[in-house]
DNA sequence: CTCCTGACCTGAGTGC
DNA sequence: TGCACTCAGGTCAGGA
């Protein structure tokens, strides 16, 4: 399920409930997402304070006294937040029960496929943890974001690494090690956006393309960021409400439709497993 | 090394 | 209604 802006989204939730609150109550329901869960979790958590919720990539990064707690919400994982005990739903995996003194939220994360995963290591460890050390820089600065994240993408950077690849752009921008936190769905809008085929070999890319596709890609994650994201099934916000940007998708999802640019039909194909949708017209 | 495929898991949608 | 089948916001191990 989610991308940068749906896991931004739910960052952006939890911050103000979690950050300087107490974790009173921690039930874990099961050993293990996709990977197990780490032994420690229930003491790292359990009666210890939150100094902040960050974020890098699709990893939501919870510090919890000296440490960090990683959350990836794989496919179709969710976050709720709610005031009162919410009643448990299948497949809700961690329950938590915050509190400042003041007010008390439960947190609750549901994630049916299980491809999401938790982890724990210590704060300083954390960029060492396997899953950070590879991540490439970050597409878009977040105001307001507390974790000191990697460096922000730049054109001179991206025009380097577009010159090492032979992979076809979208599997380029699909992998976390070249730009962190874009999918399926933010590559097809970015590769729309900047007239470029997703076929197109990455070391073509370069010139007046590769400074096309650099503010695509930012401008496509700001804009679905300020709409709370992408509902197409499982997203939802945390307070429950959907994400609105599905309805400024011009590609993804529209196979057969016209492009509203110039009219020709969308077409949907299949690279490295994955469906890209572009119109064969804008996009060269 | 790089690149691609299949596997992981459940639920929603479609067509018969 | 039921059943078989396909597909899905991600990533990783393994093979070419």
């Amino acid at each position: 399920m989610p991308e940068l802006p749906e896991v931004e989204t739910v960052r952006a939730a939890l911050a103000p409930v979690m950050t300087g609150a107490r974790i009173v109550g921690v039930d874990i329901r099961r050993p293990d997402l996709r990977w197990p869960l780490p032994s420690s979790l229930y003491d790292d958590l359990h009666n210890k304070k939150v100094s902040f919720v960050g974020r890098r990539a699709k990893i939501i990064v919870i510090a919890v006294e000296e440490k960090a707690i990683m959350l990836h919400l794989g496919m179709s994982g969710s976050v709720r937040i709610s005031s009162h005990k919410p009643n448990a739903k299948p497949h809700d995996h961690i329950e938590l029960q915050v509190s400042n003194g003041q007010e008390t939220h439960y947190i609750t994360l549901n994630d049916p496929r299980r491809f999401g995963y938790v982890d724990s290591v210590l704060l300083d460890d954390l960029s060492a943890h396997p899953s950070m050390s590879q991540l490439g820089p970050e597409p878009v600065a977040i105001e307001d974001q507390t974790l000191q994240v990697g460096d922000i993408v730049d054109l001179p950077y991206l025009n380097q690494a577009l010159a090492q690849s032979k992979s076809p752009i979208k599997s380029f921008l699909l992998d976390q090690r070249q730009i962190a936190g874009l999918g399926n769905i933010y590559v097809c809008e970015a590769l729309h956006r900047a007239g470029i085929s997703p076929k197109r070999k990455a070391y073509t890319v370069k010139g007046a393309r590769a400074a096309r596709l650099l503010p695509a890609i930012q401008k496509v994650l700001e804009e679905a960021i300020l709409q709370g994201g992408t509902s197409l099934r499982d997203h939802k916000q945390p307070d429950g409400k959907l994400g609105y940007f599905v309805q400024s998708l011009l590609v993804y999802g529209r196979d057969g439709e016209l492009c509203t640019s110039c009219k020709t039909p969308i077409k949907a194909i299949v690279q490295s497993g994955r469906t890209s949708f572009y119109c064969p017209q804008c996009q060269r």
